[in-house]
RNA sequence: UCCUGGGUAGCUCAGUGGUAGAGCGGUCGGCUGUUAACCGACUGGUCGGGGGUUCGAGUCCCUCCCCAGGAGCCA
């Protein structure tokens, strides 16, 4: 190492970033100590929360700064990236980010020895340390706890950082999305993603819901209509998928309730803030669900997820200047209109649109603006609408089909519907729109070997994340966006 | 694919026909409680590419490339 370091070129001390310190974050509700059983080789690891234990050197605990409240009065050891650096000459104050928060370091020039404040004086931003220090509560720190330095050491030097303390227009920092994962409200937006993920799990496997994994390589389109990234299969033509949801229909016969979870793929060449081309959606499917039951069940599942992420990302949701009055105001019941009903408002509005015609962006944000909270849109036109949606009993000119479109122009979050169940009416269906009747023989089983009602919604993760975040475009929602002709990094 | 707006220093931008600019960054120096620290000095250019008009083009014209936003389509 000593000899490595004397090639680095030495640089001066950077000035600070203005990436934004979230110091000493506080444990989440989870972050409990775990009982480490003797000989699994972490022995070493705090009962009091996670710390993992440097095996290398056998050095001190590690402790993750997320943990620095429990703490206070105790020497810790922390590695970690520098975010941030001020220096009075004789003092520095050193922002140290390690994943779990960031925590500010105070360096005497009088309390630590030569080889720490020469590091100290040589680390530029984003260059890895591991500082060994005392955590106090000051309240002059950002976050509340900083850790007074006894040593510092420089792991690795950073070359001089591309994302400097200013601003950088997107698509300089898409270029460098892979660097601009670490300021804050990137961190934050992927916290609440995270959650939101998890969320999901849990909403689906508390109600009794079965995890059935959908094929990414399928041999046609789902719907027919959307333009599929198309790919070579052992010299056939195979297509990324676009939707899980007609593999999940056969699985209810298996399994009653199911639902998948993945990434899914539009070619089409979509270049606006609510599109990317490959994007997560979640997708339950239910046996013997009609249509009713299903509306119950997506406000339920909206509502689930914003109750968790309000109360479990609040921190995440200050970094990004979130207002939570919008989202606290969600809750059960959402206004539900049809889709007649939604035409005759625009209309009442003076917008030019007809019945028949499908809502464009504008359209939903106009439907919107009326609500706090999201809209459900039902029974639209069957002609604009997918070829296995179940009609209306009382009207066969419109499907039991249901939209959720979320507030503050966000969009279409869900998009869901009875199926339809009669063999027949499937099979005329098919023909209808042109589609290959012999690529879809198996989806024709499920109506065939015990057919029953059922009903399905999909949810994109993306929307629902950028909504929740108050992000305006998609791309910061995912850690590394797929979008229109770009695919770096 | 279409519409609109852009491309000037490492980054963000100003510069509407006459010597290429600012802030930030970077380098050097100063500062013992900083919060995007501050103060001083220095450094920094194929004005997206090509062609044209002009005594003279970052600026006007043509063309191509690239980026952003939007439309259509959708989640």
């Amino acid at each position: 190492m000593g000899t490595r370091r004397k090639a680095w070129r030495l640089s001066r001390p950077r000035v600070p970033a203005r990436w934004s310190v979230t110091a000493g974050r506080l444990p989440r509700a989870e972050q409990k100590g775990v009982a480490i059983p003797a000989g699994s080789g972490h022995e070493g690891s705090c009962p009091r929360c996670h710390t993992i234990h440097d095996s290398t050197g056998g050095r001190d605990f590690m402790t993750e700064i997320r943990n620095l409240s429990q703490h206070v009065n105790e020497e810790v050891t922390l590695e970690g990236w520098l975010a941030n650096k001020r220096s009075s000459g004789k003092i520095a104050f050193v922002q140290v980010r390690d994943g779990s928060g960031t925590a500010q370091v105070v360096a005497s020039r009088s309390e630590v020895d030569d080889a720490s404040w020469q590091a100290i004086q040589e680390a530029v931003q984003e260059s890895t340390v591991r500082v060994v220090g005392r955590v106090n509560e000051d309240h002059r720190a950002p976050g509340g706890y900083e850790i007074h330095a006894s040593e510092l050491e420089l792991l690795a030097l950073s070359e001089e950082f591309p994302i400097s303390p200013k601003e950088h227009g997107t698509a300089f920092l898409m270029e460098h999305r892979h660097l601009w994962l670490r300021s804050s409200k990137q961190r934050a937006a992927l916290r609440v993603r995270s959650e939101v993920c998890q969320a999901i799990r849990d909403y689906f496997y508390d109600g009794g819901y079965t995890l059935v994994d959908s094929p990414i390589l399928t041999p046609a389109a789902c719907e027919g209509t959307s333009t599929l990234f198309e790919t070579d299969y052992f010299g056939d033509k195979a297509y990324l998928s676009q939707s899980g949801q007609l593999y999940l229909e056969p699985a209810i016969a298996a399994l009653g309730k199911v639902y998948c979870f993945g990434p899914t793929f539009r070619a089409e060449k979509s270049k606006t803030r609510r599109h990317l081309m490959e994007f997560w959606m979640v997708e339950p499917e239910i046996a013997f669900m009609r249509f009713e039951a299903l509306c119950d069940l997506a406000e339920d599942f909206v509502c689930s997820l914003v109750t968790r992420v309000l109360d479990r990302c609040a921190e995440d949701l200050e970094v990004l200047e979130r207002d939570t009055k919008a989202l606290e105001a969600v809750q059960k019941p959402f206004p539900h209109i049809s889709y007649t009903e939604a035409i005759e408002r625009l209309q009442a509005k003076g917008n030019p649109i007809a019945w028949g015609d499908d809502f464009g962006a504008d359209d939903e944000t106009q439907i919107t603006a009326d609500f706090d909270r999201p809209v459900k849109i039902s029974r639209f036109p069957t002609k604009i609408k997918a070829f296995y949606m179940e009609p209306d009993p009382d009207n066969p000119e419109v499907v039991l089909g249901l939209d959720v479109i979320a507030p503050e122009g966000y969009g279409e979050i869900i998009g869901g519907s009875q199926r339809i169940h009669d063999l027949e009416l499937l099979e005329r269906r098919l023909a209808e729109h042109e589609l290959p009747r012999e690529a879809f023989e198996w989806y024709l089983d499920v109506r065939r070997y015990g057919t029953c009602p059922h009903s399905g919604f999909g949810m994109g993760i993306e929307r629902f994340v950028a909504w929740m975040s108050g992000v305006k475009h998609l791309r910061e929602t995912i850690p590394y966006p797929r979008m229109l002709n770009k695919i770096y990094p």
